[in-house]
DNA sequence: TCCGTTTTGTTCTCCCGTTCACAAACTCCT
DNA sequence: AGGAGTTTGTGAACGGGAGAACAAAACGGA
């Protein structure tokens, strides 16, 4: 999925500790704001629910930023895992699809309390031109690549029904947007170099009825 | 995180590929629709989005439902898939906390489709009491047990503020809730035998942002 | 009936990720 | 200064999943 160019850079992330560095980066903040100076793995990775080992190992391959006997500096390691990540600098986001489901991210100040600022929400629907939405207003899908060009954004969200979705993952990729979080079901693709991460709710619920129903044949057995 | 119990059932199936039959689910249908009555697992796992060698093997954990030299009949497939995965029943849910996400969630045509049917919304706040939300009601968080009693609920859906989220977990636990779905940012700490799903948005994006900023060193090497 | 073609089901190998276990390194106390 | 106690960083073993490759099976045509 994630397909990587010539030159892999410096340091090689496991992609698994890339998705888990975000988490300790949570766990790391909630502690700080605790007045908590330092931490150990052990107390590190039961506050982000990993195993203290795997904590452990995910870090050294960022460097080493504990100390024996002691263990990690939390403001230290926080910034250290943000600068890894990326979050320490401002990413603008752009939000195509503002239904049900884009009002909701919209919103939601998760994405702005981590570096990701909502430049524009777009939709095809003219009837909802113009509606304010968290502070910004709703703008016609047209507008797509002045806004793109404008702000320099590298990363959009869509949030269509999925008939669309492939249509606006076209036009974001064709105005030079590289990375793509798709709430739409269905698959997407892009050009090698677009990064596309789906998010897929109803799989989720699959998954858990899936082990539901074993756990009933379990009980009867 | 999965914990199951003494007898592992007979068909034992890979986590990884019980994540993707629900995919594989989506695509049938879809391949239904438009009245295709026989496929390949090539066509398949292109309309999957994965490799087709991954897609034989994760069917051949269900048993033998292709034909050599032919392919597999659509909807024969499709309901093997659906057995498996325990979407041919259907699974009550409750949904806790309706802000923006649990109107969002409440209002997803994709769930009902599946076989979960919203039973109840739930919220603490009791100037949320009596909306109507997607034809249902909005009830104290209070009717969490007579609710979960009455329809036999397996599944909650948690959407609260992460501060509320370990509350709202434990009182599901304790009404026999062994399914759970949360989008509220933080761990869960739940007894074994309970099946935690997590979705975290802003880890999405973070992981984006990543790899954002790797291709954006590489440019300038 | 037999042969060529197509496509599945499965085996084998490789790689990634997890976990264990321990030496190295640091602190604190005597 | 030295030793006891802690905790990190990492080498090594292990397990599971991904993909290649192929044998077995079904079909169609002659
Ligand atoms: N609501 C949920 O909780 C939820 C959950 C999981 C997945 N999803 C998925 O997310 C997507 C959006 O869901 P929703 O409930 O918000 O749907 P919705 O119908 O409420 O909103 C979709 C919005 O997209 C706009 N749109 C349609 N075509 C467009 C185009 N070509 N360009 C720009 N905008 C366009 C529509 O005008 C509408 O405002 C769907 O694909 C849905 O399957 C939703
Ligand atoms: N909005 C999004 O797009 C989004 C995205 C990712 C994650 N989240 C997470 O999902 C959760 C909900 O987000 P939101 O935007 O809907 O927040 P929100 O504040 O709009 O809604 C939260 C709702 O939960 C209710 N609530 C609070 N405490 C409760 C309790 N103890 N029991 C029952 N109900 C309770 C509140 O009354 C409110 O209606 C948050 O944890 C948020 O971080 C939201």
């Amino acid at each position: 999925m994630t397909a990587r160019t010539s030159t892999e850079s410096a340091r090689d992330i496991p992609e698994a500790t890339v998705a888990r560095l975000p988490v300790y980066l949570r766990a790391l903040t909630t502690l700080s704001e605790a007045g908590t100076g330092t931490c150990s793995s052990e107390a590190l990775a039961a506050a982000a629910g990993v195993n203290s080992a795997k904590l452990r190992k995910d870090l050294s391959y960022l460097g080493s930023y504990g100390t024996r006997g002691v263990g990690y500096d939390v403001d230290y390691l926080r910034y250290q895992i943000a600068r890894e990540i990326g979050v320490t600098q401002d990413w603008p986001v752009v939000i195509v699809g503002i239904g049900n489901l884009g009002h909701a991210l919209a919103n939601y100040s998760g994405f702005r309390s981590r570096g990701f600022r909502t430049v524009a929400l777009l939709d095809a629907d003219p009837a909802r031109h113009g509606e304010m939405v968290a502070g910004i207003q709703v703008r016609p899908f047209v507008d797509l690549e002045s806004i793109v060009a404008e702000h320099g954004v590298a990363i959009g969200v869509i949030a269509t029904p999925a008939v669309a979705a492939q249509a606006v993952a076209d036009r974001m990729v064709a105005c030079g947007i590289t990375s793509i979080l798709n709430f739409a079901a269905g698959v997407l693709s892009v050009p090698a170099g677009v990064d596309v991460r789906k998010v897929d709710l109803s799989v989720e619920l699959q998954v858990l009825a899936y082990h539901e129903q074993r756990k009933a044949q379990g009980e009867l057995a």
